[in-house]
DNA sequence: GAGATTGTAAAATAATTATTTTAAAATGTC
DNA sequence: GACATTTTAAAATAATTATTTTACAATCTC
């Protein structure tokens, strides 16, 4: 996965893959049919394992308190990958590269965590930590941007990423 | 510089640059030595002739007032773009994939745009337009984020960039 | 443990893509 | 208008990369 995170669908060739990965070459056509399948099997389980377990806490409690705590979280979670961004973002850009397949499930990954997000969002409001005038759905949108997207913005030169920074921004739109 | 663009260095082939632009392959290879080159000379131009002018005025106007009208421009022109994102911004996270020369070339962007803020954002600031408080260097790492992060989390589906969404986001933090 | 099945390493093939060459057409120079 | 230079289209070559095959080792089944 380490490959594809950080140079991308096309710039990875299956040599790399098999030499990151210690795969053979043979077995890997076998399992997953070309680098394509592979491609969207990475995916799945970037989903699942790396990025999944952030949200999950979402999942079980759908009625969750405390956004503030969480988002805390998943902004430092983010910070903390290395400054290769998000697997899925990264590839955003890229539709017809990546093809249709993996584009769709990207995109449908980032709907579904975004719609988490606007629930936990809601409850808050419900509970008067967010003003009742604020627009939800919007406010997903833009924490999932500035979580996810942010990474890719992180300097080569300062090695620092930026995500930290934004974290202040987003929950003062939160209070706001 | 279209194929570039929507597709990335990587996944664009010399002839999907001869088809699309109409050049002669041999005279590409003179003109520009390979296609890293011609690489580079498609960042030039896209800093000189496509992003640059939207930041010209405050090139031409150290002492501009009025950062909310300049802003709301910039974030227009961004959403403007077709959906294919910023060509720099989308080569951000494949420093490897693009080679060093133009991984420098696209940080020094960014950091020439986000100085160029900052002074408008200082202008601002001593005309009491932004509280004295506020961190300017931050303020103007957050607003390239949002300009030219942004539409690379268009989704696909709904065809509709995100920036207009940011806009009001980014003026509410800078008069909060 | 013989025989069937599965996994593996290495080489072979196929496909794509970057770069160079060639020979003709276009253009410029005197 | 003849000659030199430059540009161009097309084919040739080189390099890279995706995929398949082959021959062999490991593992499993009875």
């Amino acid at each position: 996965m380490g490959v594809f995170w950080r140079n991308g669908y096309k710039a990875t060739s299956v040599s790399d893959i098999v030499r990151e990965t210690g795969l053979n070459t043979a077995s890997m056509y076998k399992e997953f049919g070309d680098k394509d399948g592979l491609f969207l099997e990475t995916l799945s389980h970037y989903r699942n394992h790396i990025i999944g377990p952030r949200y999950q806490i979402l999942i079980d409690n759908p009625n969750l308190t405390g956004v503030e705590m969480f988002l805390k979280n998943v902004f430092l979670g983010a910070a903390k990958q290395e400054y290769k961004g998000c697997l899925m973002m990264n590839h955003l850009a890229q539709k017809h590269v990546v093809g249709v397949d993996a584009a769709q499930k990207i995109e449908a990954f980032c709907a579904e965590i975004e719609s988490l997000i606007e629930i936990a969002l809601k409850n808050a409001q419900s509970e008067g930590d967010i003003g009742s005038d604020k627009d939800t759905s919007q406010l997903a949108s833009f924490v999932v941007f500035c979580v996810h997207g942010a990474v890719l913005y992180g300097r080569h030169d300062t090695k620092k990423p930026i995500i930290p920074k934004f974290y202040d921004t987003v929950m003062r739109e939160l209070r706001r």
